[in-house]
DNA sequence: GTGAAAGCGCTAACAT
DNA sequence: ATGTTAGCGCTTTCAC
């Protein structure tokens, strides 16, 4: 069966080329009459645009790339989701790039597959959203770029961001409202933003609250869920032990879930942990986390929906949005024991 | 900047854009001299070549499409960063297509995201993998295609697959090995054809071992986290419950050992609890879960390699591939208290 | 070993 | 409202 292209639609429907070519772009100046006739033809022909000859055309491939961190996690996937409906509904296709950022290689890799596909726009997520070369390169490029999750302000490039400081505050505050003031907290990965963002929160509301930061109950993890359980022991082995442990992710909580139990040490009765994200596995161990809903796939929606408008040349609302965190509050936090 | 174009090369290099063309696609009958020149002129000039130029001119996009439940979970994943690392290494991009298998208008929309985008080539996960009204489609289109995890035998279509049944059997063996005979199944979601399968290794394991097949000891899940609770509170409910539990997959074994848990049933002390998949949580959770490691990656490697070759058009060793699980012993599961 | 010419299937610019 | 004429940047065909 041979390839019916857009010359076999115009000699069956009797019309030019460009005719054809604008019933199926929806542009202006077609008598319906005309557009009746020719979507008549495309249905009797079973006719198909050639989406790579459009490409080439119009200089536009309608793929959007998403570059992420390769360590795969809910993150990921709700990153995904967003961007894919957003894509979806207009008509763009998703093409994903994870990477590890601390690849040497990164931008030259990345460089070679822009060279290698021709991507109408790309989303950024942390820590890519705040690498300096990578924006340079795109900029350079003159690729449009939506970031999700920056930190770093940077006027010339929309993003995306979520109100990680004032969740981490407002967590905290949570904490101290149930009488807590033996407050742990771990830190991230030090290359993602989020987690100064996330300290910066719980050390507002401890001063705030005029308790006093301990250096031994901040701990460095690294969003794993190992890490977690290092913190863990260590915290828990202290002369005197945090009544509440705030991880500034799910995995790591899930990793002091873990050490508290296997030491003996019931949660929440003797001991509070939170953590942030909402990750499945929040609800999927026992007792289930407390911890902040990061709104991941509503910024993937948004972002798209900005890149595909900057794609298409028209102008945004402005040039960052902010989509608010929100406090859930599960089976493992208690008050604490007086 | 103006885009440099093999004409601008040609011009260069003092030599046709057939000879450009040629060094591109290092194909033979040019000689190294020529070929230093053009080089040359490629690197002086800054030249990227046009990809959607390439595509049109040769109908090829080295795009690979993934088709995969829009459920989101680690077996996504996985099978996303398999596939990715064949596509990279081979110089092709990875367009996604999460989709809901009992959404009715699927195949008409995935044959409207077919249109838009020329694939060279899909891979399919289940159930999508078994899905008849789909092969038929990508079939008539001529759009190459390789099967994960299918279940039927299609012997038109490549595919790559693991061996649920086997494994599953293995799972039985063990847990009677350590003493249980009141071994209760839970089936995972009807339409995933990794369900029947992971059921009948269970069966077989039981009949040989001579142990009667309880009805109530089978209870229909479906692959999520609420539904491994719900069947968990059926089975411990029973006058003579089960000393173990087998899910078919890792999230309906959290749920159970959360119920179990909510209970006071102490695991794997007074219920053996084993999942399937190996997914993250099977970690995070305490006690973490004996569980089967599918070779999820490994599969989407194999399938990705498949799909390139036919896409090249280079003959294919075997038709279908096998990948084997492996039984991963933690700490949910202990021998059976006599 | 190299090149000229003719597409690939569509859209853009400019008539009419 | 519709058509004509050129491309878009590459590969293919076939000649030399």
């Amino acid at each position: 069966m041979k390839k019916i292209t857009i010359n076999d639609v115009a000699r069956h429907a009797g019309v030019s080329k460009k005719t054809i070519s604008r019933v199926l772009n929806q542009e202006p100046n077609v008598s319906s009459e005309t557009r009746k006739k020719v979507e008549k033809s495309f249905t009797e022909l079973g006719y198909r645009p050639n989406p790579q000859a459009r490409a080439l055309a119009s200089s536009q491939s309608y793929l959007i790339g998403l570059l992420y961190p390769s360590q795969s996690n809910s993150y990921v996937s709700n990153i995904q989701k967003g961007a894919l409906e957003r894509c979806r509904a207009e008509g763009f296709h998703l093409v994903i790039y994870p990477e590890d950022h601390e690849n040497e290689s990164l931008i030259s890799q990345f460089e070679s597959n822009l060279n290698s596909s021709n991507l109408d726009g790309i989303i950024l997520t942390p820590p890519f959203a705040d690498m300096r070369k990578l924006l340079d390169l795109l900029k350079e490029r003159e690729i449009p770029v939506v970031r999700v999750g920056a930190i770093s302000a940077l006027d010339s490039i929309p993003s995306v961001i979520s109100n990680d400081a004032e969740a981490s505050y407002e967590m905290c505050r949570y904490l101290i409202s149930i009488g807590h003031h033996k407050i742990a907290f771990i830190k991230g990965h030090l290359d993602h933003g989020a987690t100064e963002q996330r300290l910066s929160g719980y050390t507002k509301a401890l001063k705030e609250a005029g308790i006093p930061i301990l250096d031994q109950f901040i701990q460095q993890g690294n969003f794993s869920f190992e890490s977690g359980e290092d913190c863990a022991r260590r915290l828990l082995s202290l002369k005197v032990p945090p009544s509440a442990i705030f991880a500034s992710n799910d995995y790591m909580a899930a990793g002091i879930v873990k050490v508290a139990k296997q030491k003996g040490i019931s949660i929440p009765h003797d001991l509070t942990v939170t953590g942030f994200d909402n990750a499945p596995a929040s609800r999927y161990i026992w007792p289930s986390l407390t911890t902040i809903k990061q709104p991941i796939t509503e910024m993937a929606i948004e972002a798209t929906r900005m890149l595909i408008r900057i794609i298409r040349k028209k102008p945004l609302e402005k040039l960052s949005t902010t989509i608010r965190n929100e406090l859930i509050v599960r089976e493992s936090s208690a008050p604490a024991k007086t």
